[in-house]
DNA sequence: CGAGGCCTTGACCGCGGTCAATGCCCGTGG
DNA sequence: CCACGGGCATTGACCGCGGTCAAGGCCTCG
């Protein structure tokens, strides 16, 4: 699968100058601190922010228990699906985990902007099946694989992650315990 | 969450009757008999099946087992996402578990009835969205809860499920054994 | 040096998987 | 009409993966 970034910007690079310019006339540049939220539970995710700088994390809340449910790097969408398609409040909440900077597109004004240039919908199309595409594959770790299995194959397929993000959340991203997760790194 | 026939319909309705017509030229009706395969492993998702009536299921090979990975009743899009995005080689079967009528769409067709008219590329956002919308619940489900809790999940959600498909798949679907459902069931 | 965050280690146990036997329903043929 | 076989579900015995709880190790930072 094509890293996102690339179908972005091949995507970017077919449209016209006029667009593009409309499409800058909505981004704003935003900073965050570390610990800081990007998006908070319960609110309506209004944005959607590329990351520029930094790392962050999706997680939400179920009995009392975090879930980390995405890890943002570089280059990433760091959005709440359901919050920002259906614009209602967020179950989940994106942190940053260092201080971040995202590049950010305002909800409602790309809607305007989609009536005007239609040819913006295939910048929506683009992302959301990137982000299917993503899932499925997420979804067949946990239905087929186990708890050492998924751990492997995050090993293999996003030693990145596995560098720079806490224990913690990563466990926590596959579903599993930190005990669990901490006796299967020992074991290899 | 809206159902998808609804936001289907309520689209449809948006478009010029040009644009319908063209739509139905590119769509077709076909049959097909209980077992049969409406899509096999390893060959291209060349279309999207719209199910009229019957019953299906999707579902792949992993290490020797089944894993079924959606079912699907009337109205409901079945389709192999990635294959069909991508046009690659499909890991998934989609199998008839009735007599099955589905309307297809042909893939190459659309993809050139959207450069005619750009307001088709909202028809597959719409499906993608919602599949995603779809996909983030069940993996929702994968992440948090028991195989007790996913069943119940499904009694209510999804009652017609239960009432029609065979335990084996609904096991599989799930991501439990076949046994665990059955021990599961006479609890309740 | 002490406190707190993060990870590791140990003891224990329950959920859910596997294997195998049995039950039940139904279609087919003698 | 009954006998048989096959498909599907139930039940039992067993066990291992992974969760929980609790203690301890090891940083870093004040």
């Amino acid at each position: 699968m094509l890293p996102l970034s690339q179908k972005i910007d091949s995507y970017l690079k077919s449209l016209e100058p006029e667009i593009l310019f409309a499409l800058e006339n909505i981004t704003t540049t935003r900073q965050f601190k570390k610990g800081d939220f990007l998006l908070e539970q319960g609110k309506v995710c209004k944005v959607g922010c590329l990351m520029e700088q930094g790392r962050a994390r999706k997680f939400y809340y179920h009995q009392e228990k975090e879930f980390t449910t995405e890890l943002y790097f570089e280059h990433d969408i760091a959005v709440s699906f359901d919050s920002y398609c259906l614009q209602k409040p967020s179950r989940e909440y994106i942190q940053a985990l260092t201080d971040v900077t995202v590049s950010q597109i305002d909800f409602n004004a790309f809607q305007k902007a989609k009536v005007l240039y239609p040819q913006l919908v295939q910048f929506d199309l683009i992302i959301a099946e990137h982000y299917t595409l993503w899932l499925e594959n997420r979804l067949f770790q946990f239905h087929t694989q186990s708890a050492s299995e998924r751990y492997l194959n995050l090993l293999e397929k996003d030693p990145h992650i596995i560098q720079t993000i806490p224990l913690t959340y990563i466990a926590s991203y596959l579903g599993i315990s930190l005990e669990t997760l901490s006796r299967i790194r020992v074991k290899i």
